[in-house]
DNA sequence: TGTACATCAGTGAACGCGCGTTCACTGATGTAC
DNA sequence: TGTACATCAGTGAACGCGCGTTCACTGATGTAC
């Protein structure tokens, strides 16, 4: 019995861990491309599989690409927690320079934010699981304004440094005629200008 | 020879015409759905003719859309210069807060800039055009900042002011649970704190 | 050890659908003589 | 006035395509006796 229970269990971890590969190679072709562009076969050719298969891992397309999601908001939500608390004394700057750059360098998670917080049609539970890391988040950047010792009502800062942000990341992710790094300065930029009405 | 001329021309200001009916067509189905959801046949069936009859006044569905999307820029521009202009003495705060509710109010305008500023496929000469638009809308806002007097490179503040709003409608668009009036008033309140932010 | 059976990952082919676009046609209107 | 012709808006049907998803099957592995 109980070698059964190791079998079984060692097939359920196989099973789970085919299933991240599944979600890693998603990743990557949201990388590559507009979110409403990857198809099922997009992803499962670059897992190298038959796209028939991917529906061994998951119930339909929008559950695969909630995974992919959620998995990349956790990456985001951990790398600001590190940022603010990497340094005794917090710097808002270097905070929002160091952050727009993580989402410049991991366009992805970038894609798939902006593309959940436009599409209208999600299922409830989607809009409540994006909802809970987008509170996450905003939790992080509550920490950032506690540690500056801003004024006010300190969630509102942080939901309107949280719009500014992807604001400055989508106003200006097609500049005509820019480079990948123009852009990212001219971001980082407007950035330090956002950074710098907030200290105060 | 001078019947002729009449003749010809009044043909083709009734053809304009008809093409323009095409066009308040689309604006319309593009207020009831998220951008990349509307088809030729919904404008089709909208403007009360043929999908078939679309491609007698435009080449393809592309050529459309960027007219709509166009005319709608129009609209935009246009609003904020008289709403600058409105007062003797501007107040950013009064115009942040007309601004936001003028993109609530259409949100159609605003549904299509998104599309365009996210979509990275678009023909050059596509770019071209929405770069000229968008030039103009921050040629407004310079004006804006003239007018209150700000220190610093104006230009570049009106690169994050544009931002920081586009940011605040994108991502509180869908905030769950709220009513569209609720989501109206926080968009507003987040909007007034960006316009004190940008008075000092 | 051998044999019949169960489980399940993986797959190529196919289904059903909706889309942008094109085609072949109709019918109304104006023109030439 | 009548007739043959040109123009062109409008259309229903069809084409070609790509998509998400399902199906029927194969083949490997483990299990029961």
């Amino acid at each position: 019995m109980e070698q059964d229970i190791s079998f079984t269990s060692l097939k359920k971890q196989e099973k789970q861990a085919r299933r991240d590969i599944i979600i890693s190679a998603a990743e990557r072709v949201f990388s590559s491309k507009p979110f409403v562009e990857v198809t099922i076969r997009d992803v499962a050719k670059e897992a190298g599989i038959s796209h028939a298969s991917i529906y061994r891992y998951f119930p339909d397309q929008q559950t695969l690409f909630v995974e992919a999601f959620l998995r990349g908001a956790d990456n985001i939500i951990q790398f600001l927690e590190e940022l603010i608390n990497a340094d005794k004394k917090v710097n808002i700057e270097k905070v929002t320079d160091k952050f727009i750059g993580y989402l410049i360098e991991n366009d992805r998670y970038f894609r798939m934010m902006t593309h959940f917080m436009l599409d209208g049609s999600l299922s409830p539970e989607l809009v409540d699981r994006l909802n809970t890391a987008e509170r996450l988040l905003l939790n992080q950047m509550d920490k950032l304004f506690i540690r500056i010792k801003a004024k006010g009502n300190i969630r509102m800062l942080s939901h309107t440094y949280f719009a500014a942000m992807n604001g400055v990341l989508i106003t200006f992710r097609n500049y005509p005629g820019r480079s990948k790094d123009e852009v990212a300065d001219h971001m980082k930029k407007l950035g330090k200008i956002i950074a710098l009405k907030f200290k105060s």
